[in-house]
DNA sequence: GATGCAATGTTATGCTATTACATCCGATTT
DNA sequence: AAATCGGATGTAATAGCATAACATTGCATC
């Protein structure tokens, strides 16, 4: 997925390696839990998993437009509805989009660290994060149905680039 | 704001006390920074502090135009971003909508607990947990610029309540 | 081959947010 | 006082995001 110990994509890493790690983990995922990854289902991840950066539904749509599909709303939104549920993707509230889940299937509490700068979202998991937040809600008598964390600012690639300019 | 011990108010709370305190907060906030809270700031901030649910901005536009105000689109949103930009209000990233700050003028890291049941949304400061994603942030070498932590789930009165039902 | 259920198709609509440009108004300068 | 300037607001149009409601398909099972 990423070059190197920094987890911020390389423009040079194998991208298509990640595509086909996700699509795999996915099928697998799916076929344990008797789940149907259609092949709507399975084109919409795909596309998501084309880059690291948030897609809208709306582009994924265009997208399956100009492949000839000429779906509508709500047909991707089922879909993403689907990959949300069972944790294939993460959706990016602060940006009303959609990235592909790294650990699709864990439980995990994500923190997904966007570059404002080139629009990648890097997902980072961290059980000590995630017990510290059930611990506050604990305080709180809240009974934590989801979380998340979501921290914009820029990635190394970009304060790099901005640096040299 | 909120009586007894646990943060989530009660449906007898002196709320009127929670409208005063935020208004007067803004307005030494204001006064302190040079910033401007105009009649149509104020009574947005006015509006969004009538209760502990988030609201939409579209909500706020209504009951302007109920008092005749009628304003547009754009003339809500510049009040609230100028409420958000200065940390009066918080924006609810996961319903689009709008909650007074409980902290203004803090740079603190927010948690939002929301209840999936009432809508409340009660926000809560934890400077571990802060930094611990700007440790996390550092480790990617990512430049924090905002972060958000929200959960969604059951606040403890409509557990109850849901209990006795 | 009838029934049932999940998935998808279709149409329309509702909600959220911004662009672009005009106008107003108070503070400062001339 | 007139000119200037900048921030705030007004206005019209449109872009972008999401869902409701209902029809249809297609496969599995009885």
């Amino acid at each position: 997925m990423s070059a190197g110990r920094n987890p911020f994509p390389s423009v040079r890493h194998d991208h298509r390696a990640c595509v086909d790690h996700a699509l795999h983990d996915a099928e697998t995922l799916c076929a344990a839990q008797g789940l149907r990854l259609t092949p709507i289902r399975r084109r919409v991840l795909e596309l998501i998993w084309q880059g690291h950066k948030p897609r809208g539904a709306y582009e994924i749509l265009e997208q399956l437009a100009a492949e000839g599909h000429k779906p509508s709303p709500p047909t991707v939104y089922r879909a993403l509805d689907f990959l949300v549920e069972h944790r294939l993707v993460h959706r990016v509230n602060s940006r009303n989009a959609f990235v592909g889940c790294a650990h699709p299937g864990d439980p995990h509490a994500a923190q997904i660290f966007i570059c404002d700068c080139c629009g990648v979202a890097v997902e980072q998991s961290d059980g000590t994060l995630q017990r510290r937040i059930l611990r506050n809600a604990q305080g709180l008598h809240f009974q934590v149905r989801e979380q998340t964390v979501e921290i914009a600012g820029v990635c190394p690639r970009c304060a790099e680039r901005q640096h040299e300019a």
